[in-house]
DNA sequence: TGATGTAATGTAACGTTATAACGTGTCAAT
DNA sequence: ATTGACACGTTATAACGTTACATTACATCA
């Protein structure tokens, strides 16, 4: 408790992410209707790894109706058509794309503690990969990266 | 149909495997159950990416008494414990480990078309993943590298 | 030998994650 | 108005994984 190296505006950060979450669908005349908005708002509200049925929950208990686990994967897909959120495999989960638009091949870093997860984007890692890839005459499509370990506070917390 | 690139004398493959598998468990003092064996002999017998609920059917119809998954997972989970299967989180299935006994980060090749899998092992991934995540101050426990695309065999079939 | 402890397996129920199949509403272009 | 594309609703089911507790196998030692 003693430091907060990032104030992290959440506030700022999640209306950021609608902004250009709209900004995108305008752009490729996709339609960013209220279901696709609340779902993508629901995965940014935690800002970390989200299941398909914790969205679900939310958006029922919202406004009582409640909702299919089928409407929620739709609205997922379609999130993740437009680069707008990923899928952690080692989770079964969802998270914000803070650099939603560049299609990225993208590094997770997910805290086995916290569950806090650091989306970064070293070119150098899909290089190699590709290279390897190369050499066994495979082609690549897409990649999916986690490394799984500790983030700095959880490190700092057990300051071992 | 044309060429057989490598004939891969599979039936030697998976007994390679087993013996290796022997030998891993001996060394360790490990309990090579005739389930663990069955289970693992299962993975080896397709060469490719295998389903829990997929073993757990075969294991029944050989011998009419039907298996329970929670006895599937055990067995998969002993498995994994000494590096003799990877589990590709991508597919949710399980893949024997040709390099068993090496506590070794993989690279997982995964054909989109054949479903076939290449374990590849350049150190260079780890150490870049490594040194990316200690620039965040992030400390790696374990990776997860999934590359997904065409075989050699599967792009020729499509003589594009 | 039989008692004892530990690891492996059996059994039943349950929980979680994801998709299939088909119907209905919405909206824009012709 | 008709058509067609797309989003969403509804129902059912498939696929994947775990919890809790009972039983059996196996080694160890009194
Ligand atoms: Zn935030
Ligand atoms: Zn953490
Ligand atoms: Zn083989
Ligand atoms: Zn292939």
């Amino acid at each position: 408790m003693a430091s907060r190296p990032k104030p992290h505006d959440h506030a700022a950060c999640v209306s950021d992410a609608m902004a250009r979450a709209e900004h995108i669908c305008a752009e490729t005349g996709a339609r960013f209707t209220p279901l696709r908005r609340r779902v993508l708002e629901r995965i940014w509200a935690g800002h970390k790894p989200t299941g398909a049925y914790e969205i679900l929950e939310d958006l029922g208990r919202d406004d009582g109706k409640p909702v299919a686990p089928v409407t929620v994967y739709r609205a997922l897909d379609f999130l993740m058509a437009h680069g707008l959120v990923h899928r952690l495999n080692s989770l079964n989960a969802f998270i914000g794309c803070p650099r939603a638009g560049a299609g990225h091949e993208a590094v997770f870093l997910i805290c086995e503690d916290c569950k806090r997860v650091a989306e970064i984007d070293d070119p150098a890692v899909g290089e190699t990969l590709a290279r390897d890839a190369a050499d066994q005459g495979f082609s690549v499509s897409t990649q999916m990266i986690e490394v799984m370990g500790r983030c700095p506070d959880c490190q700092a917390a057990a300051h071992g």
